[in-house]
DNA sequence: TTGAAAATGTTATATTATAACACTGTTACA
DNA sequence: TGTAACAGTGTTATAATATAACATTTTCAA
């Protein structure tokens, strides 16, 4: 069963709290600065309560910048389905919420034999502001 | 204009000939490693080649793990529309090449004014040895 | 109430990547 | 023909990202 927030640990919830007022991508050591003074002193503490959060779809990582990111999805348990918009300008990441794009990316086969059920997908472009 | 593989400096072949000879994506170390024979004694000399390598598309960067795979297409000299095939099982990785899908792809539009030109989709699950 | 699983705290270290600077070779073109 | 611009090279050092390993504590269902 998808865990849910409450049944977070202590350490989650305080990276989760942090990382979804940042509305943006954070870097695991800014993470881990800024969560020091709630008692993270140590890489392993924060870099624990990301993977947990990621295998819980609650944060994803974006994989070209090295940083993670809240789940916009209110109702995501389980990160297998990602799609983001990258800005080369601004740097500002959105989670692209399409329901046609991840039916499409979802029922995807080919004749490799491979069997899909996960994927993750970066677009890189620049927003209305900075063209 | 796309650089051609005789325009390549000399640090340059060398590291795109040993990640050809793969067949399977490197680490930037494991190539360094590798190339020491060769003279390159620096990871700058072999993240140069690879930034450079990336840009004119003979090389792919696997963000999910932080390795570089040789271009499969050929004829591909820029390297905006990426799809990859990574079994969880074996960690091989292949490149996708299906019209339809970087067609679908290139193609996609939201309604964020976000102006894509470039984009990168990693696919996961189990090949049919790992089955 | 106890024991297995999950989480925590901690130190150290591994892995990935870039900064900075001096130098070399090539090319264009005034 | 000299010189400026530029791409590439070589080198040392260090930054940034991530995990190993191990001891301890907490949780919670059987």
């Amino acid at each position: 069963m998808a865990q849910k927030q409450e049944n977070l640990s202590k350490n989650q919830k305080i990276v989760l709290d942090f990382i979804e007022k940042a509305n943006q991508p954070l870097k695991a050591y800014s993470i881990l600065f800024n969560v020091q003074k709630k008692g993270l002193k140590a890489p392993p503490q924060v870099y624990r309560a990301l993977d947990r959060l990621v295998e819980i779809g609650k944060v994803h990582k974006i994989e070209s910048k090295n940083a993670f990111v809240a789940c916009k999805n209110s109702n995501c348990t389980i990160s297998n389905a990602t799609a983001f918009s990258i800005c080369d300008g601004c740097e500002k990441v959105t989670e692209i919420s399409n329901p046609k794009l991840s039916k499409y990316l979802s029922g995807f086969q080919d004749n490799s034999g491979m069997k899909y059920n996960k994927y993750n997908l970066e677009f890189f472009g620049l927003c209305k502001k900075c063209r």
